[in-house]
RNA sequence: GCGGGCGUAACUCAGUGGUAGAGUGACAGCCUUCCAAGCUGUACGUCGGGGGUUCGAAUCCCCUCGCCCGCUCCA
């Protein structure tokens, strides 16, 4: 706790008590004892997080990118869509989900590869020399390298479904290390869990060489420090195999069995690319292209912790961004720049936010690209988690669906291709490129909070959320200075006229309860950044004060100018 | 998943076998002409939950749930 608040000058304990105080978030079913990795939005939360979700659907569908060109030199264009949090079962096989998460798993340290425990083939050398048929001298060499592996050490591995397959994948390797000595064609498959593998001599004596076997999970288990990743080719690289059940299982239908199952989406893409050709048949929509959802997804994650930070229930805002392959480096580093310049906008400038691009081994298989917006978090730092990823999707996913589904995911491209005698173009067909900005909009609440977060010892008040005041929860707040003279009323006829003003954007409150600082310190608490009083000159010159909640200063403005104050300072 | 810590009022915490407390906050009234001021009063407790030991459990024992921290993990 105390390197914590060393680190980012914030307690987390201190945040999570104020977040529960002032009901910015619960734990969910918190009087049944709570729900481990579910929070609950208060009002001041579910305020908040509203705000974020409405900067983000205008800033990236109603007004892309604050209305700047792309790459391209026109303007982006995006547009909506709803997608369903449960889709058809086979949309998880064809994104990968369901055998990606069902399964025990073991990862690559190094190369963060990942793959199924029960996937992983490897060969067994035997001990040549205690027993096993005699072999030519011509062969003494490998027989010696044999010698250096214990019997039972997976020696050369890969990951493959079938014996087959992993075959194929060891064979060049194995040919290699048995250089110039014919190993492939003296193979023999004898049933489908296993298959030993033999060498010819001169003399064509046949010598068993190795088993190549699928590796049981308790030896995987028990060994695992010893067996040698086939990605790194490392041992001591590859991870505990563990189960993940990341896939939140459900049942469809009033009279549903097993056979009905159905999955709780992990993450709102691939809605967008199951429907991504009726939007194009529908809309007249044009490459380049985005599609934005926003909504709730769902992954049993092994270790919810840190506040709301690994929820298992939580929502995300993605926009699926659709172009032609050769201009998609172009876009992915335009969405990639304007994702961070985003966040700033809203608050979450300095030090503590981080673009951070992949590296090579750390991309997924089928992206070329991927960037982080990173946020220091109290219980991140000095290290960063997660806001949103920018991934370059290449055309994976739409790919995967066309093959899963049958339905042609190609686009047309009318503006593309030869120039034909009456002017127009030939088009080109093609898998459209996906640039993919996804943010998840719970830890974007989470970051919001903990930077709005400050504790000054010198004011009465130590705790303030400094909040920007696009995505403050409480817009503005009036008070009389005190509750006789006339003052309420007026202050309630300007609360009114703000309210029927700016009630899109957030709440307009108003207190006369107790004394004025108490009532300061309670908007400093729930991050209101303009305070409105009016006093005893009021009422004589129309004049009210204006008090800003980061500096405390204050300034006096008429009465009148208060909403054209406001709109300058929120917008709207 | 492993290890450690914690769980008593809305918040922060005291209470280690004998009548559940304090400060803050909230609410109401008085007062108050700019920063949690003062006075009076009020409300708020499954002591995380369940079981056990005991004449008696917030307190001791067992189980369990939740949160935090470290390791691990985060497609």
């Amino acid at each position: 706790m105390a390197s914590e608040e060393a680190k980012t000058g914030k307690s987390m304990d201190a945040i999570m008590a104020l977040c529960k105080r002032r009901g910015f978030i619960y734990q969910a079913s918190e009087i049944y004892g709570g729900i481990n990795g579910f929070w609950d939005y208060g009002p001041l939360g579910a305020q908040l997080k509203k705000n974020l979700r409405d900067a983000w659907w205008e800033d990236m569908i109603m007004r892309p990118c604050w209305g700047k060109n792309g790459p391209n030199g026109r303007p982006v264009r995006c547009v909506p869509l709803e997608t369903r949090i449960i889709q058809h079962p086979k949309v998880w096989a064809a994104s990968g989900h369901i055998s990606g998460f069902n399964d025990p798993m073991v990862d690559d340290k190094e190369t963060k590869q990942r793959f199924r425990a029960d996937h992983l083939c490897g060969l067994y050398l035997r001990e040549v020399a205690s027993d096993g048929p005699p072999i030519g001298i011509q062969y003494q060499g490998f027989i010696n390298d044999i010698r250096e592996f214990r019997a039972g050490d997976p020696e050369l591995t890969a990951v493959a479904s079938t014996e087959g397959e992993a075959l194929e994948l060891l064979m060049p390797q194995l040919k290699k290390r048995f250089k110039g000595v014919d190993v492939s064609a003296h193979v023999e498959v004898e049933h489908d869990v296993q298959a030993d593998i033999y060498i010819h001599d001169a003399n064509q004596q046949r010598a068993w060489i190795a088993k190549l076997k699928m590796i049981p999970l308790a030896l995987l288990k028990e060994r695992i420090a010893y067996i040698k990743s086939p990605f790194s080719g490392k041992m001591g690289h590859l991870t505990d195999p563990r189960q993940f059940n990341l896939m939140f299982k459900t049942i469809v239908g009033a009279t549903g069995t097993e056979d009905d199952t159905a999955y709780l989406r992990p993450e709102t893409a691939q809605g967008v690319f199951v429907q991504f050709k009726n939007v194009v048949d529908t809309t007249r929509v044009k490459i380049p292209f985005g599609i934005g959802n926003t909504g709730t997804s769902f992954r049993n994650e092994v270790t919810p912790r840190n506040f709301t930070f690994r929820s298992r229930e939580f929502e995300q805002a993605e926009l699926e961004f659709f172009c032609h392959p050769d201009e998609s480096f172009e876009w992915y580093k335009f969405w990639r720049d304007f994702r961070m310049d985003w966040w700033k906008s809203i608050g979450l400038a300095g030090d503590n936010l981080i673009l951070r691009e992949h590296e090579k081994d750390e991309l997924s298989h089928y992206s070329v690209g991927t960037s982080d917006v990173e946020y220091r978090f109290p219980f991140t730092a000095p290290g960063f988690g997660e806001l949103e990823g920018i991934a370059h999707r290449g055309c994976f996913d739409l790919t995967q669906h066309q093959q899963h589904s049958g339905a042609k995911m190609e686009y047309n491209d009318t503006e593309r291709g030869e120039i034909l005698p009456n002017g127009g173009r030939r088009g080109e067909r093609y898998i459209p490129h996906c640039i993919e900005p996804a943010a998840g909009l719970d830890r974007g609440v989470l970051a919001l909070i903990c930077e709005a977060y400050s504790r000054d010892e010198s004011r009465p008040s130590p705790e303030v959320m400094k909040f920007h005041p696009r995505i403050a929860p409480i817009k503005a707040a009036v008070f009389p200075l005190v509750a006789k003279e006339g003052m309420p009323e007026v202050a309630d006829k300007l609360h009114a006229e703000l309210s029927q003003r700016f009630w899109r954007q957030g709440a307009i409150e108003i207190d006369e309860k107790q004394s004025i600082g108490k009532r300061y310190a309670r908007m400093d608490e729930a991050g209101c950044p303009y305070c409105f009083t009016i006093d005893g000159d009021t009422l004589t010159n129309q004049t009210v004060t204006v008090r800003d909640r980061d500096s405390g200063a204050q300034e006096r403005i008429g009465i009148d100018k208060v909403a054209a104050f406001l709109t300058e300072k929120i917008g709207g």
